[in-house]
DNA sequence: GGGTATTTGTCCGTATGTATT
DNA sequence: AAATACATACGGACAAATACC
């Protein structure tokens, strides 16, 4: 008895997924059904069930049953672009999500002033509790949530002359672009940082995820630098990890082209 | 009593845990005392500990308790590079791993030759079926897993002259420099596509990660490009997301520098 | 809207197995 | 070998969410 039996039932369910007996979206067994099928308490039918869901192969829901999980066609972001122009404020996506015939939304931004915490200061290289302006938006395509971006400003652009970080509109062109015009300062490039975590409660909730950290997301923290080198935006984007892919591209690569677009499994085009 | 019980007993702890009361790495009271604590049974307090441990707050382990994870200073690696040279082989990392001080060493290759599945040749745009040459190594930091990497060539690259790729050993210099000395293939760019899963067994095993899917991995698909636009490699690399951060370089940044490393939170320098 | 059946979620108690010290 | 602590497995009771009539 080397495996214990509630993996034992998980390895067999997830061959019946795998192999397509159970099909993408279909129903399982209820628990009492599969109790009675494998001979175990319904307690350890539930494990079985837990331990497939954390691999991220079945939902439960409450009311209704188990479900095998449908793969989702993923947005793909591209991460590499125009160093000189966006990179990361509220045009360029716009125009990226068009392209592949979704309607993209965005909210209005929540604009605060806020100081610095460690992370924003030391992204920034600014001194922790120093001011900076926080611009905060939710974005939505084909009414679906798809990300969260806060992007934090040091205080001294807007005293520069860059007065409309602080109004609670987007900014038409960029903020890239307005920072160029309004104060001279033009962005020579960005580095983005990717990691992967759990998500927290508002984000569970806004991308309507389990509480529980099953689907992670995706933490991308984009430094914007000046022709000086120095730092002038930092923006956080934070995206599931379900439903999203990112892309670098690096060299001469083709166009985008040819809808041969992909259904799932690997990153293809 | 809107939440359900285990989870406020997580929730206690989480803040205790946030709050420093519960320090990284150290130990949990045991579930007998937490049942005490909470006048909880011993499965209610078994529910709270499980839910933070797909937070990725704590792990257990038999025999000795529960312990509050402790963060990893991760790795960062690079995904943007000089698109002509390297690019996914052999030699990049290591220039990059020495650099942050670090030992790295890569296993032999383990050489392959199959027929493309539907991933691997959607990628390269050639037949399913079609043969391939598949390299794939393992590769460890300070003794420690650090990726799984393997690339796909078209067979039609040893038959242009490129026969080395069959040897199972690693190519010095790098097998981008070695397909242009070869058989006059230059690598002009490359396109990565980054997704996140759960480790498969052998991914596990290999990142001594939980058998469970907590900790999740990245899957970046690397397709390169000559200058033609043809596809010339496909390299699939995986790395645990718990000890790994991306980079990707736009445009003019500042040298790496400055060695006020990170400790962890925010994706710093 | 209400009522009922179905299905998963929560919580308990208990017994035994396995890993570690 | 013994003690400790988590892991597995069972059975039972009731709650909450959903679907259907």
């Amino acid at each position: 008895m080397a495996e214990p039996m509630y993996r034992q039932i998980a390895e067999d369910l997830r061959l019946k997924i795998e192999s397509g007996e159970l099909p993408r979206g279909s129903q399982l067994a209820t628990e009492i059904e599969l109790r009675e099928q494998y001979s175990a308490s319904r307690n350890t039918v539930r494990d079985a069930i837990k331990w497939l869901t954390t691999l991220g192969l079945v939902e439960t829901r409450p009311g209704q049953g188990t479900f095998v999980i449908e793969k989702i066609n993923p947005y793909v972001t591209t991460l590499t672009g125009d160093a000189s122009s966006g990179g990361g404020d509220e045009t360029v996506y716009i125009a990226e999500v068009a392209a592949s015939h979704r309607e993209s939304e965005i909210s209005d931004p929540r604009v605060e002033i806020l100081r610095a915490d460690r992370v924003v200061a030391s992204n920034l290289r600014i001194d922790q509790g120093a001011q900076v302006v926080s611009r905060h938006q939710q974005r939505l395509i084909d009414g679906t949530p798809w990300s969260l971006q806060t992007s934090y400003y040091p205080m001294t652009l807007v005293r520069a002359g860059a007065t409309r970080l602080l109004e609670a509109t987007s900014i038409d062109g960029g903020a890239t672009a307005y920072l160029a015009e309004s104060c001279d300062i033009h962005q020579a490039g960005y580095r983005d940082t990717i990691a992967v975590r759990a998500p927290d409660e508002n984000e569970a909730w806004f991308f309507k995820l389990a509480a529980d950290g099953r689907v992670s997301v995706f933490d991308i923290f984009r430094v914007a630098f000046d022709k000086q080198g120095n730092r002038i935006r930092l923006t956080v984007t934070v995206y599931p990890c379900d439903r999203n892919r990112l892309r670098v591209d690096v060299g001469e690569v083709p166009p985008r082209g040819a809808p041969g677009t992909s259904s799932v499994p690997g990153p293809d085009e």
